[in-house]
RNA sequence: CGGAGUGUAGCGCAGCCUGGUAGCGCACCUGCUUUGGGAGCAGGGGGUCGAAGGUUCGAAUCCUUUCACUCCGACCA
């Protein structure tokens, strides 16, 4: 292509809400171009980057399997319904109505779609294992879009969904499908990392997600430094934390009963007051619990003082859709004592949950549901129902797995990939008849990679100052030649003459041959980011052209006849 | 949705407080010069000042309403 035909509008200034390189750099190189609130246009650009990316993920899907569809985008309500999502879902699902008066979303993911396709055509064990997946645009309403293609409200996606006989099937193509996420992340170029996940919305038992280490990330990953072990930090799990060391005979006892503590209402002022390690101390964390058809519950949460709640695995606890803050009037009407909450001698309909950790521990101190007074000498129960995992990780917790050091990390989740099982062939009736000729539901998993956010992924990853600087197959092109000074005839001419034989070797090559200063062009080399460089130019007189590699911007003279089969050592 | 903020040319901004009919830089168009690091000179085009209503002889500016967008929280590929 050359560049005085294509649509490349860069900028020298970027528009000022744009805050990360990505967003910035995409934005200022001419590849997209913002229409609203997380919606984008793709310029030539833009396209021929996100139509490579597709075309890795594509490829390396097809090799494993996989076998690619396309669904309507506009999905009949009706079968939200039947999956019950419908409602809960949320306001993130965009609804409307066609002429008649019939229901319809816009399809943020496509489960029941796809159960719903299965269900029409397999009949048989003998039909499966059967993955199929498309490469297509969704719409979620996102309550806050932002970040550019990071977080769009349309944006392109690649979701799969494998149909099984039986768990231990599903279980295999969940591991196959990790080995080949990994693969397409790794021939985009990309440093990621798979972690442990919770489940969210979509349902289901284990899941996965791929990483992209990056400071901008919106997701906190817990990663231990001595073994493979990462984890979003919503599912992370540590090793029991362990109690302060004492000198012989320091360590905390403590009879039972009551304590006066006027005005120490936080876990810090009772650290004081008992000149205790917080570790000692039962943090109470209120919080209101919204389910189905608008109930409600305020539930309290109980860990320990030097713990911090981690939400969505206190959410998981109580089996509620959301938590959300509840404020103190709330609590004292509901009959509790906000600052003294404990977990004996609890209002009956108050519900609560004790962190794990917690289990059979002796030697502690809680509020004691009344005003002023805490219990010492606290012994929680061996038993009940009433444990959970509760508490975030922290930084310096040590490994379950191992017992390393854990760390935290940045991440930008580029792909999820879930153990459904039967959540959706259950309620949508999806079954098959298995050898014995008993119906069964499928067994299911489902797979996600956001395409157009692996483009911003790519650029948090690999930029400098200058701009963008593409993977190799990731990039709109392979190759820009820059022709220093259009109106010298022999610069133009050999320019021309190369850009004929590689593209005729098969490379993609970018001619600049728009009639601007070297500067210029080469400002514009930078910011878009193409692997490599050839600058027709001075040298030329010696025989030699310049060829940039713009990772590094490192320079190279090299003789004119040999650049071309240079460039195709490299691309 | 809760809190904060911004809307003036494609982009970045000034003008608003103290009303007098819109300006700067970049980009764009024409011509000449220039051609190894975002050129110089000369000329030119483009904005119902987010929208609606009000106050006033007169509103980008003051008042009211509304919409959009951005930032901080809960959501997610």
């Amino acid at each position: 292509m050359r560049f005085s035909k294509m649509l490349i509008p860069t900028a020298k200034e970027a528009p000022s809400d744009a805050v990360l390189p990505s967003h910035i750099y995409l934005l200022r190189a001419g590849f997209i171009q913002s229409v609203g609130a997380g919606l984008y246009n793709f310029l030539p650009l833009g396209k021929r980057s996100l139509d490579r990316v597709r075309q890795v993920v594509k490829e390396e899907l097809d090799a494993a399997g996989c076998l690619e569809v396309d669904l309507a985008f506009v999905t009949p309500a009706e079968l939200w319904r039947e999956s019950g999502r419908f409602e809960k879902y949320g306001k993130e699902l965009l609804r409307f109505t066609d002429r008649k008066e019939n229901e319809f979303v816009l399809g943020p993911t496509h489960e029941e779609m796809m159960v719903n396709l299965v269900r029409q055509s397999v009949k048989s064990y003998k039909q499966l294992p059967l993955h199929l997946y498309q490469i297509k645009t969704k719409f979620r309403d996102e309550i806050r879009p932002r970040f550019g293609l990071m977080r769009g409200r349309e944006f392109l996606m690649e979701d799969g969904y494998s149909f099984h006989k039986d768990e231990a099937d599903m279980k295999r193509e969940f591991d196959h499908m990790e080995a080949t996420y990994s693969r397409i992340f790794t021939r985009l170029g990309l440093d990621f990392r798979v972690v442990e996940a919770d489940s969210g919305a979509i349902g289901g038992s284990g899941s996965k997600e791929f990483m992209v280490l990056a400071d901008s990330g919106e997701d906190t990953i817990v990663v231990c430094e001595g073994c493979d072990y990462g984890a979003n930090i919503e599912a992370a799990v540590r090793a029991p934390k362990a109690a302060p060391e004492y000198e012989e005979g320091e360590a905390p006892e403590m009879s039972e009963g009551e304590f006066h503590t006027p005005g120490v209402t936080t876990i810090d002022a009772l650290a004081e007051f008992f000149h205790l390690d917080p570790h000692h101390l039962i943090k109470a964390v209120a919080k209101k619990a919204l389910y189905d058809e608008g109930k409600e519950a305020i539930v309290l949460f109980f860990i320990r003082g030097n713990d911090e709640l981690e939400e969505t695995k206190a959410c998981n606890a109580v089996g509620a859709n959301e938590l959300i803050d509840v404020s103190e009037e709330e609590l004292r009407a509901a009959g509790l004592t906000p600052g003294y909450m404990g977990f004996e001698n609890l209002p009956e309909e108050i519900s609560y949950r004790i962190d794990k950790e917690l289990r059979g521990e002796s030697d502690l101190i809680m509020g004691a549901n009344r005003e002023d007074y805490h219990r010492i000498g606290v012994t929680v129960p061996e038993f009940g129902d009433i444990f959970a995992d509760l508490v975030a990780v922290q930084e310096g917790d040590c490994c379950a797995r191992c017992g390393g050091r854990l760390h935290y990390t940045k991440g930008i989740e580029v792909g999820h990939i879930f153990q459904l099982g039967t959540r959706y062939s259950e309620p949508l009736g999806a079954t098959f008849l298995d050898e014995n000729g008993k119906s069964r539901p499928f067994v299911m998993g489902t797979y996600g990679i956001g395409v157009s956010r692996l483009l911003a992924a790519i650029i948090e990853q690999h930029h400098d100052d200058r701009g963008c600087i593409w993977t190799r197959e990731s990039a709109p092109f392979d190759l820009e030649i820059i022709v220093s000074n259009i109106a010298n005839d022999t610069e133009r001419e050999a320019a021309e003459a190369l850009y004929r034989t590689l593209s005729a070797k098969g490379v993609a090559v970018l001619l600049d041959d728009r009639k601007e200063r070297f500067g210029f062009k080469m400002k514009d080399f930078e910011l878009i980011g193409i692997p490599l460089g050839i600058v027709v130019g001075k040298k030329l007189a010696e025989g030699q052209v310049e060829l940039i590699v713009r990772d590094g911007l490192e320079r190279l003279d090299v003789a004119v006849e040999a650049v071309a089969d240079e460039v195709l050592k490299r691309v």
